[in-house]
DNA sequence: TTGTATGCGTTATCAC
DNA sequence: GTGATAACGCATACAA
């Protein structure tokens, strides 16, 4: 590899005068500025970014920390995409680390972006608690950005949406669609997700004086098969449902296929409905309606926030980045069979 | 950020015993380790890895250049999940650049990738022409691999899918079951994957007899919209035909809903068959079955080549890595609506 | 077993 | 305008 040396000896300047070239910064006559552009053009000289990093004591790269068996799925790929993109647009890289099966690994998996010495940090945690990520978010100068956790202290640091809410909504548009008889899939426990999913259910069915019957609550995983299961019990109870539920597009899909093999009709005589994880769900899968969010806005105004910060923006300063920001959902119907 | 150099203060030794505590390689005193172990434990220390990577001259990263508009969707997201776990497995980390939307700018990715000074590259080109690849192979010093091409002379430094014959052996599947009327919607113009799934189309076709009808051919672009499209075409046209090739499940997908739309029943009309960008697509979209590669397996064996020639693989030494890797696609039928 | 010195390839601060 | 020279934080060959 060729380095700044070498082009400075061919050009017949110094080091200095070669940097200043590259960078723009300063002054540099234009005789040794032709020189050492030729100098670069001959010998085929690139910049080793790694030492650039190191003497600027910048690395211009926003780490991101996702479990890796998590965002394998068009959800976290819309996220993932919009997100490296937007980083690029600011003369930024995308690094990426797998928080992986446990709070300590997404721990470590932090440590390891912060070792890399990125600039600035997103975190869709899977483990870490609230309380933890506040102290985390507190605890270092780089900006931290946390996803789909609603913050104590730092509401400026977070963006979610109000998944209680979301799911109260969709609940209470199909009891406004004459429902009474609403089975519901929760996620996997320990899924602060799922538990706020659960509660908008609840809340929505007391609201309208409607009893919560336990029967008619299935746990799943998150999964097409786990959402199949459901069903499965949920008939095998033997409890009456004019619609269903489920706590994501996964499981409604599965879902869907159950009652279909056990030769219901819909969405006459169910209407499903799920939540988010899968985009074009609506649009492929028959008969399902799905909650979604803005995936992409909300990786959006994170990233735009990073930036901000990064760039020097006052983060106490009186600014439409300083506010909380919470996204809304709301229910999609595809294209493919109407709801 | 408190460096080794006051962690060495703090135990009382000097910078190199310090870093040999660390890397675990060479002579070090157990008192001496114990008070640097301690030091570090007080002080909070963490190894900058730029500098380490400046040093060692390994970046310990292997670098993804990847379209971005192109890996929304599930098939790059299932091969990016693969890629970023099977590096971490290996203590190397994947770093990611947009190929965006020229042939000039996916150099310029593989560029910043080589300048981060990556040790290995990843490439899943869309612009570049094999020959450039082949060149780009050898003309770099750091192990690069190529996804979805088949380079002339570099031949183990590419996997690749037939297409043309995985095509072919789908379009005879068909010819099998009895039909003889066989639409086919082709990718993109442009695209050397839509190229050979249109020729093995063809090739299959003559191989039974039956004559190519230009009619029942329409070019679509890779979405599920165009795919609609085509069938909207097909039928304006009034060409009969009882099944229907897509060239990737999107376009499928979309075919499915123009074909119901249409008052078509499904399969029993028309046998709809696609491609495997999105491999949940026969679970999820009723009447589709689809040929698809194992992403997966591909891109394991494309990062373990890259780790064994990292790790001091004799790239020409007779080994299991170093004659070409061709993947076999297969027809995949999904348990949600039979073929 | 430990410390010293030098190198990695830049940037940035000075004098000149 | 330009050129020494000192950081940047760590690794490592060599000397002690």
């Amino acid at each position: 590899m060729t380095t700044m040396q070498e082009v400075a000896k061919r050009a017949g300047v110094s080091k200095a005068t070669v940097s200043r070239v590259l960078s723009g910064k300063g002054y540099v006559g234009s005789a040794a500025r032709e020189r050492v552009l030729q100098a670069i053009e001959e010998s085929g000289y690139r910049p080793n970014l790694l030492a650039r990093q190191l003497a600027t004591q910048q690395s211009q790269t926003i780490g991101m920390v996702i479990t890796n068996t998590l965002y394998n799925g068009s959800y976290f790929s819309e996220m993932l995409s919009h997100a490296a993109q937007m980083a690029e647009n600011c003369g930024r890289q995308l690094l990426l680390a797998d928080g992986k099966h446990s709070a300590a690994q997404e721990r470590e998996a932090i440590a390891f972006l912060l070792d890399l010495r990125c600039d600035a940090i997103v975190i869709y945690p899977r483990f870490l608690t609230p309380d933890e990520l506040d102290e985390i978010v507190m605890s270092h100068r780089q900006p931290i950005m946390v996803l789909n956790r609603r913050l104590r202290h730092n509401v400026s640091h977070c963006v979610y949406t109000d998944h209680h809410a979301a799911s109260a909504s969709a609940v209470s548009q199909l009891i406004a669609l004459g429902h009474r008889d609403i089975a519901f899939i929760t996620g996997a426990s320990g899924s602060p997700t799922a538990v706020e999913r659960l509660s908008g259910y609840k809340e929505a069915l007391g609201q309208h004086g409607i009893a919560v019957d336990p029967a008619r609550i299935v746990e799943g995983r998150w999964t097409p098969d786990s959402g199949a299961q459901a069903v499965a019990l949920l008939l095998a109870r033997k409890v009456a449902f004019s619609a269903l539920v489920a706590s994501n597009d996964n499981m409604a899909t599965g879902a869907i296929k159950q009652l279909h093999d056990a030769g219901i009709r819909l969405p006459r005589q169910v209407s499903v409905i799920g939540f988010d994880d899968i985009p074009t769900a609506p649009f492929t899968v028959p008969s399902l309606s799905s909650v979604k969010a803005p995936v992409t806005e909300m990786i959006k105004e994170t990233i735009n926030k990073l930036i901000f910060m990064l760039d020097g923006g006052d983060f106490s300063a009186r600014s439409a980045f300083c506010g909380q920001l919470i996204v809304r959902e709301s229910v999609t119907t595809g294209p493919f069979y109407p709801f």
